[in-house]
DNA sequence: CAGTGGTCTAGACCACGAA
DNA sequence: TCGTGGTCTAGACCACTGA
């Protein structure tokens, strides 16, 4: 890599070192090589480290680089292709869906932005699942999924359950409904702290999150949120899930 | 908005300060309404102006605030729902979509990620189509649409059209051909300096890139790379295009 | 012009991981 | 224990907006 000068371009100097370092892990660094550190890297360019820093965060973005404290900056393999609906028009937990299911639990306390999805008035109670979702040996998203206890009347999970298994009493329940259809928007977010530990990531690290809502007999049966790592992760849609990309 | 102050918790105060402001937003501020600037609010809490700043940055990818040089920082609408594909499995162009045709141009350089999903040779000329989408008065997106010469086979748009009227020739073009199915990656991305521009954002600014291929007779027949302000906007996917979601 | 957010500096200390 | 990235400070100057 060299260390070519920057020149008082109106440009801003995290702006264009963020091209240099980019076109320098094309052409000179293999994935999973480790970079110089961040003093070093500053001091070579001429700038305050910082100003590195601010470069390096865009290149983190982008899912170029990962940074891990204590350890070092390292060049990030291209991203993970990840299917959001491998089984078209089924409920979460059919057959054929990668999630884990970790625990479930009762709740009258949904946020206010479900609640509004779910249509349930505040206080009703909601059985929330929490479902991990692992892709090549590594947590690429967490999932909360919300059904309110209006939509499996009559039913409720054995106490003496373990907790991945109340969770996959529950999803289980819902392949009982008939499953009308569904809408999903996905947008940008910040992982929340408990969504951060799950995904080895700090918090505040950019997600993808996607706001899946079933709907069974005309009414909203449940609500899934799914927390994706922005950095690792590409979301992929479709009839064909054979998506060959390569890297930008 | 109080002062409250930070105690001495392993918690950054900088994530600490966002859900004090966060909390604030809800319960003190309108829609539009404008914040103290950077210094007041920095001295109010206490911090560094670089640590609220980082706060304000993550409320700003959240969407909750806009801020604007020379302006200040004002408090976001709700994210606006653009839905990706309000007619589905269409051309794009095709009656109903809500894009504006802006020029194109013949090129034999397109980006390697787009030359691999087209599977065209390096030098292989591409028709390019340059698009941009306005929701609610606002820019939400500008799109790259590459159609290689070779899927439209003995056609080429007449010079003497002004540069919109080249780009629905491209477009209309396309709509004689079969369209076999369509499959689609969602990413997070950072602006380029052109998307920053059309976009009212600065460059490196969050955006959401939504890569869509379309097949025609076995082969891909054109590859649509559309960039959304990932600030203001949810994309939205899935049977029923009127999603009513709640803010969060 | 004054006031805003955007960039940049040169330090300091902390939390974490590995040896 | 040492080296890493993460947090934080107190300043400075710049670029842009609007009156």
């Amino acid at each position: 890599m060299g260390t070519t000068q920057l020149e008082t371009v109106p440009e801003p100097k995290y702006w264009h070192l963020k091209t240099v370092l980019s076109d320098a892990l094309d052409s000179e660094f293999a994935v999973g090589e480790i970079l110089p550190n961040e003093r070093d890297l500053a001091a070579r360019f001429g700038v305050a480290r910082a100003t590195l820093r601010q470069a390096l965060e865009q290149l983190e973005l982008e899912g170029r680089l990962q940074r891990r404290r204590g350890v070092g900056t390292t060049v990030a393999p291209p991203r993970v292709g990840v299917a959001v609906d491998p089984v078209r028009h089924t409920w979460p937990g059919a057959a054929g869906d990668d999630w884990q299911p970790v625990d479930a639990v009762e709740s009258d306390a949904v946020p206010a932005a479900v609640a509004g999805l779910l249509a349930t008035a505040p206080g009703d109670p909601v059985h929330v699942v929490r479902r991990s979702r692992v892709t090549h040996g590594r947590p690429v998203a967490t999932e909360l999924l919300y059904v309110p206890a209006a939509a499996v009347p009559g039913w409720a999970p054995a106490a003496s359950l373990s907790a991945p298994a109340r969770a996959r009493a529950v999803l289980h329940e819902l392949q009982t409904l008939e499953l009308d259809g569904q809408d999903r928007t996905v947008e940008l977010g910040s992982a929340r702290a408990e969504d951060a530990r799950e995904l080895d990531r700090l918090p505040g690290a950019p997600v993808l999150v996607v706001t899946t809502r079933y709907v069974s007999g005309g009414r909203t049966a449940a609500v899934a949120v799914s927390t994706y790592r922005a950095d690792t992760c590409r979301l992929t849609f479709g009839e064909s899930d054979a998506v060959a990309l390569l890297a930008g």
